[in-house]
DNA sequence: AATTGACCTTACCATGGTGGGAAGCTTTAA
DNA sequence: TTAAAGCTTCCCACCATGGTAAGGTCAATT
């Protein structure tokens, strides 16, 4: 059991790109890969586990810095779920804080096309608003 | 009529940093500056307003590529209107994705949040769903 | 006239996460 | 045996921004 498989086999099961496999082991998110006498990467089943878990992480838009803390307390049966709660509430924070900053953009952009006949004539409220003639 | 200023005070003037609007000639987004006989870039009136238009398209969050169209649109007494509208809805798609993806992740996040304890225990909600045992 | 400090110049390196490609070795299948 | 597919490392690119280093310039004070 625990079959062996080499990167690109790794990179189709779990979705990761042979790519960012290797990337993620040479930044140090991944422990180095045991190898082939010809210096093939093999990857078990526990390893294809992790790679799942990476992607699913980034999925939530978690950096690589805090999937490597997520991915430490995932191994370590003696963690505290204190630790993991608080690193994802600061991602959520993280990720609202994105979504106002977002909502924000939009208002003004959404209220700026509004106002923009979007025709043949040159007169533009877009291009008036970023020249901050704005205030009139 | 029509001060000239260093690259310091345009920086300041416009909100935009001085290695910014190196940058920004560098990638052809702004005319190259005149120059003192020293080879200090001088900025005119007219440069000082395109810093503060790229400042605020920025701020919007356009890329620099569309900024560039956006400052030509502008510049040319001659557009159409339609021209600069499209590419603000264009945007506006793309910040609308961008919120749907956010939301998207708050909601998974949150969910994995709110069942996890975040105590001392190692159990870990949160950690399963990455690992995904979510599908129970 | 000399010094000092603030300001300018270019050039290079770093970030983060990802992709592309080249040059060369290995494995597998025909 | 040969060709294709897969692997290796290494380098480059994106995007917008910041940092730093080594050096030239300018203005104000000594």
């Amino acid at each position: 059991m625990d079959k062996l498989v080499t990167i690109g086999t790794a990179a189709s099961l779990s979705g990761v790109s042979a790519k960012m496999i290797r990337h993620y082991e040479e930044i140090g998110v991944l422990k180095k890969a045991s190898r082939t006498d010809a210096g093939y990467r093999l990857y078990n089943q526990a390893q294809l586990q992790q790679l799942g878990f990476i992607r699913r992480a980034r999925n939530l838009g978690f950096p690589m810095t805090e999937i490597q803390s997520l991915l430490k307390l995932w191994l370590d049966t003696g963690r505290e779920s204190r630790n993991v709660k608080q690193l994802a509430l600061s991602h959520l924070q993280y990720i609202n804080d994105k979504i106002l900053e977002l909502e924000q953009m939009r208002g003004v952009l959404q209220q700026l096309a509004d106002q923009c006949d979007g025709d043949d004539n040159p007169d533009c409220p877009i291009l008036d608003g970023l020249a901050q003639f704005t205030s009139k």
